[in-house]
DNA sequence: GCCACTGTTAGCAT
DNA sequence: CATGCTAACAGTGG
């Protein structure tokens, strides 16, 4: 489930103790995890140090010594752990990197298999279409900008919500968290909405996305921070996994929909229908 | 056993 | 360009 708030959990965890280690010689378990790599694969990380772990979208970039950086992107059930050599590795371990002098291991655990890997070379960073078609950080975007993306376009808001080329990092829980903060229908298209509605979706992003990060993260089934602790901000869910129940606001029962394959969760009564083209007689 | 479902997103058809 | 479906994979629950 990694979405922005996890993904950001995950690196604030990684940076004390991966900033300034030695990295070892990686094993790939699982070749196929690695999609991208300039010459020789991961060889050519043994003994550089890493310089600094941040988070782009819903990626974990990685730099070392000599400009090379490590992409991952979890997708669905990738994990990155920091485990002691001696802890066993089970079925599901793609990828061990020893960090030398540390008595620890960055480890890459992945059930389903969807993520991956990539190892830029100096100066390609930017030439990786994973990372370069990505939209800007909705917590680093201002009001004005984050409307621009959004006004006038005819997508339906939460499909465009979840395009990451329309902003990085929300994904389906978060998608369905924040509209329902804005009070606004997942169907609505986004140029139903008005500069005012607009300002109120950027501001549900920001304080839905910070209070997600507070909380370290939503841990629906198996999401965790590096040391195997789970977040909690799925308490505080109004709408996702919530079906049924009865909404936090006025009580009506929390419907599911699916908008563009995607399972939607929102409130029927404070998330009103958008207007219906209405055919003329 | 079978079927539906799951937090992501790339690729392809319409 | 927009939208919608499928596949990639594995596990879980009914």
């Amino acid at each position: 489930m990694p979405e922005l708030p996890e993904v950001e959990t995950i690196v604030r965890g990684l940076v004390p103790r991966l900033e300034g280690a030695e990295l070892g010689r990686a094993r790939l378990l699982f070749p196929p995890l690695l999609r991208r790599s300039s010459g020789s694969g991961l060889a050519v990380l043994e003994g550089k140090r890493v310089l600094g772990v941040r988070r782009r979208g819903k990626m974990i970039l990685i730099s070392c010594e000599g400009g090379w950086t490590l992409v991952f992107h979890l997708k669905m059930t990738g994990q990155l752990l920091l485990a002691g050599p001696d802890v066993s590795v089970d079925k599901h371990t793609r990828l061990i990197i020893p960090l030398r002098g540390r008595g620890l291991e960055l480890r890459f655990r992945d059930v389903r298999k969807f993520g991956f890997l990539c190892c830029l070379g100096p100066g390609t960073e930017s030439s990786a279409p994973e990372l370069d078609a990505l939209g800007p950080e909705p917590l680093e975007t201002g009001g004005a900008a984050f409307a621009r993306r959004f006004r006038g376009r005819k997508g339906r808001i939460k499909g465009l919500l979840l395009d990451q080329r329309v902003v990085a990092g929300i994904g389906n829980i978060y998608a369905d968290e924040i509209l329902f903060r804005a009070r606004i229908h997942p169907l609505t298209p986004a140029a139903a909405l008005g500069d005012a509605m607009l300002g109120t979706l950027w501001r549900s992003v920001r304080s839905v996305l910070r209070g997600a990060i507070d909380r370290k993260g939503s841990t629906i089934r198996d999401f965790t921070d590096p040391d195997g602790e789970p977040g909690d901000f799925q308490s505080l869910h109004k709408v996702y996994g919530r079906e049924g129940k009865a909404c936090l606001a006025c009580g009506t029962p929390i419907r599911r929909i699916r908008v563009g394959g995607r399972s939607t969760s929102f409130c029927p009564n404070c998330q009103r229908e958008p207007r219906r083209r209405r055919s003329r007689h």
